[in-house]
DNA sequence: TTTCAACACGCAAACGTTTTCGGTAGGTGC
DNA sequence: GCACCTACCGAAAACGTTTGCGTGTTGAAA
C-alpha cells in the first residue's frame, strides 16, 4: 500500500526544500532547468497530486458547490442536479448534495454543516416546511457571511439573492388556455396546498385563464392535496362527482392519478376527459396514454443556476449586490392525454 | 456582512492565546472555570463554528463520502443516493456526488479528483464503458492508497473490495419461473448487451429458468438492446413477428416500451401478452397497466453500502482485508401486467 | 524562608500547500 | 580587490485547528 506522497516527502527524498519542489512543479523560472526536470520526473513517478484540502485551506476556496434540495427521488430535482453537475464540472467544481426531506430542521442543519468551510456557495430549493414556516434566518445568515446563494424553483421573495425559476403562473395560464381553446369549459384543477410557492402560482394561473375567458371559477373543481401519498381517493371523488371536461394538474403524479381515476369509472382519456400535467418527467412520457404536460427543463435550470453561482464566485469580491432572477422558458408538450386537434 | 469568526480572532479579542480558546470550547479541565465561561459566551455570541476544512487537514479525515454513479436521472440510482445520504447523515458524513455519464474517462477523472483528499472513501457503480473496457486501474490505485471503496449493483470480480448487489441471476430466474408457472411457453427476453454485468446475469437467469423447465431457448426471442434511446423499433419487431406469450424485460423502460408496442398491434396486456420488468421505479408503478416487476430496493442498497463503508472507515486501521459482498433480497411485485392468477 | 504541588495558561508543532522575502554562491566589471 | 548583479535556492509565514509539554504563579506545607 502506497500512501499519497506529499511535497515534504519529495523534498526529503531529493534533498531539496519544500519550496523548491513546489516551485519546480509549478514551473517557476526561479528554479533551474535541471532541478525542475528532476523534481517533475520524481513527482510523476510517484504520481504526486496536490492535496485539495490543504489547497482549500490556503486559498479559502474549496471549488465545490453545495446543493440542498427537498428530495432526490424526484425526476425534476434529479435533472436539476444533473444540470448543475455538468456545468460545475466544466468549471472545475464538484458538487456536494444534501437532502432536506422537506424538513425545515434538516435544511437548517445541512446548511450550517456546509457553511463551515466545506463549500464556496449554495444552490437550493426550499423545503415545504420552510415555505410553510416562512423562516429563512439560516439563509440570510449564510448570505451575510458573504457566501453566495442561488435559489431555484421553490424560491421566496423574502430573500435577496440570485434566483432561477420558471414563470409558473404564465405556464399554468397557457396550459389552461390550451384546454379552453379546445372547447373545454368544466376544467378541474388538482393542486397543492397554498404555501408551496409553485403550487400557488400555478393555481393563480389557472384562475386567471378562466377569468380571462369569462368562465366562472367553481371552488368544487379545485382540489388542494395535502399529502401526495394519499391523494388517490380525493382525486377519484373529484372526477366521479363532477361532470368534468378536462383536468389541469400541477404535477405529474396528480395527472397520472387523475387518468387512473378516470379509467376506473370508464372514462376514456382523451375522448371523455382530457388531462394536462406539469413537469415533463418519466411518467408523462411513458404512461399510456402519454400525458400532455408543461415542460420545465430541469437540466437547463440547474445549468443556469450553476452558471450564475460560479460567475458570482469568480467575479472576485465585486460584491455586486445586484441580484438577478432568471426565468427559464417552458412549453407545452402535446401528447395523447389531450385531443390532437 | 459579518465574516466567519476564527479562534484567532476570539483569542485576540479576549486577550488570551489561541490554545486557551480552543481548550475552553472543548471544556478542557486545564482551563479555569472563569475563562471557559467567558470564552464560551463570546463564541456563542459570535456564532463560532470550527472550520471543517482546517479540521479535515489536521485530522486527515473529511467526514465525507464520494459517490460515483453513471447517471442520476435514473430512478434506481436516485434511490440509492437517497439511501446513502440518509445513513451517511446519521453518522455525521456528507456525500459528494459525481456522475460518470457512462463514460470511462469521466469516471477516472472524477475518481482522481476526489481521491486527492476531498473524501474518506468511495461508493460507486461502474459505467458501461468501464465495464466494456475492463480497465479498473483507477480503482485499484485508489484502493492501494488505503482508501476504502464499496461497489454496488454494477460490480466486477476483478476488484477486491466490499460490494453490495442483488442476486440478479436468481431474481431473473424467479421472475421467469413465475411466468412459466402461469402457463406461458413462448417467453421473450429484452435485455442489454452482454458487457453490462447485471444485464448478463439477468439473461443467464432467464436461460436457466427456461432450461430448468425444459423449454428450448429460442435466440429469436432474445433481443439485446445497445442504445436505449432507439429501442422502440426493435421491440416492436420482436413482438409483432413472433407469437409471444410473455415478455421479461431487464429494466423498466424496456418493459413499458414492450407494452406500448403490444398495444400498437392491438394486443392487450395482460390478456394477450404478459410483461414482467425489472426495477420497481416510477414507471412500473404509474403506467397503465401497472407493471409486474422485480423490486430491487435502492434505498436499502445505498444504506447498506454506506454502512459498510463507514464501518470500514471507523474500524481504525484494522486493515481487515476481509471483504464482504452483501446481497440485498429482491421480490416480485405483482401488478396488472401479468394475469392475477 | 524554602519547597513543592496544583492550577492556569501559552508555545509550538503538525496537517500540506503557496508565495514572499532573503540569502549565498559565482561571475563580471572596473 | 572590491562592488554588484544574476541565478538559484531555502526559511518562514499563512490558512484554522488540536494538543503535548513547558512555564509561571499561587498557596500551603515543612
Amino acid at each position: 500500500m502506497r500512501r499519497k506522497v506529499t511535497l515534504k516527502q519529495i523534498a526529503k527524498e531529493l534533498d531539496v526544500s519544500i519550496s523548491t519542489v513546489s516551485k519546480s512543479l509549478r514551473d517557476s523560472p526561479e528554479i533551474s532547468e535541471d532541478t525542475r526536470q528532476k523534481v517533475q520526473a520524481f513527482a510523476k513517478l510517484y504520481n504526486y497530486k496536490p492535496n485539495l484540502i490543504a489547497l482549500s485551506l490556503k486559498n479559502k476556496k474549496t471549488k465545490t458547490i453545495g446543493i440542498i434540495i427537498p428530495e432526490i427521488v424526484h425526476h425534476f430535482f434529479a435533472t436539476v442536479i444533473s444540470g448543475i453537475e455538468h456545468v460545475a464540472n466544466e468549471h472545475g467544481y464538484n458538487v456536494i448534495v444534501t437532502l432536506s426531506d422537506e424538513s425545515f430542521d434538516k435544511e437548517v442543519i445541512n446548511m450550517e454543516m456546509l457553511a463551515n468551510g466545506s463549500i464556496d456557495g449554495f444552490i437550493m430549493s426550499l423545503s415545504k416546511e420552510t415555505q410553510h414556516k416562512k423562516d429563512f434566518h439560516h439563509i440570510t445568515e449564510v448570505i451575510n457571511q458573504g457566501m453566495p446563494v442561488v435559489m431555484f424553483d421553490r424560491v421566496t421573495n423574502d430573500i435577496l439573492c440570485d434566483k432561477v425559476i420558471i414563470d409558473d403562473n404564465l405556464a399554468a395560464y397557457e396550459a389552461v388556455q390550451n384546454l379552453i381553446d379546445k372547447g373545454f369549459k368544466k376544467i378541474a384543477l388538482i393542486t397543492t396546498v397554498d404555501y408551496v410557492s409553485v403550487g400557488k402560482l400555478r393555481t393563480d394561473g389557472y384562475i386567471k385563464a378562466l377569468k380571462t375567458n369569462n368562465i366562472v371559477v367553481d371552488p368544487k373543481l379545485i382540489l388542494k392535496i395535502e399529502d401526495i401519498d394519499i391523494c388517490d381517493h380525493q382525486i377519484e371523488e373529484l372526477i366521479a362527482n363532477n361532470e368534468i371536461d378536462a383536468v389541469f394538474a400541477v404535477n405529474e403524479l396528480f395527472a397520472v392519478t387523475a387518468i387512473k381515476a378516470a379509467k376506473k369509472i370508464n372514462l376514456k382519456v382523451p375522448d371523455d376527459i382530457s388531462v394536462i400535467g406539469f413537469t415533463d418527467g418519466i411518467i408523462s412520457k411513458y404512461s399510456s396514454p402519454s400525458i400532455t404536460t408543461v415542460s420545465q427543463n430541469g437540466i437547463k435550470m440547474g445549468g443556469k443556476a450553476a452558471k450564475m453561482l460560479i460567475e458570482r464566485l469568480e467575479s472576485e469580491e465585486e460584491e455586486d449586490e445586484h441580484y438577478k432572477t432568471e426565468v427559464i422558458e417552458t412549453h407545452l408538450v402535446l401528447r395523447e392525454s389531450t385531443p390532437s386537434l
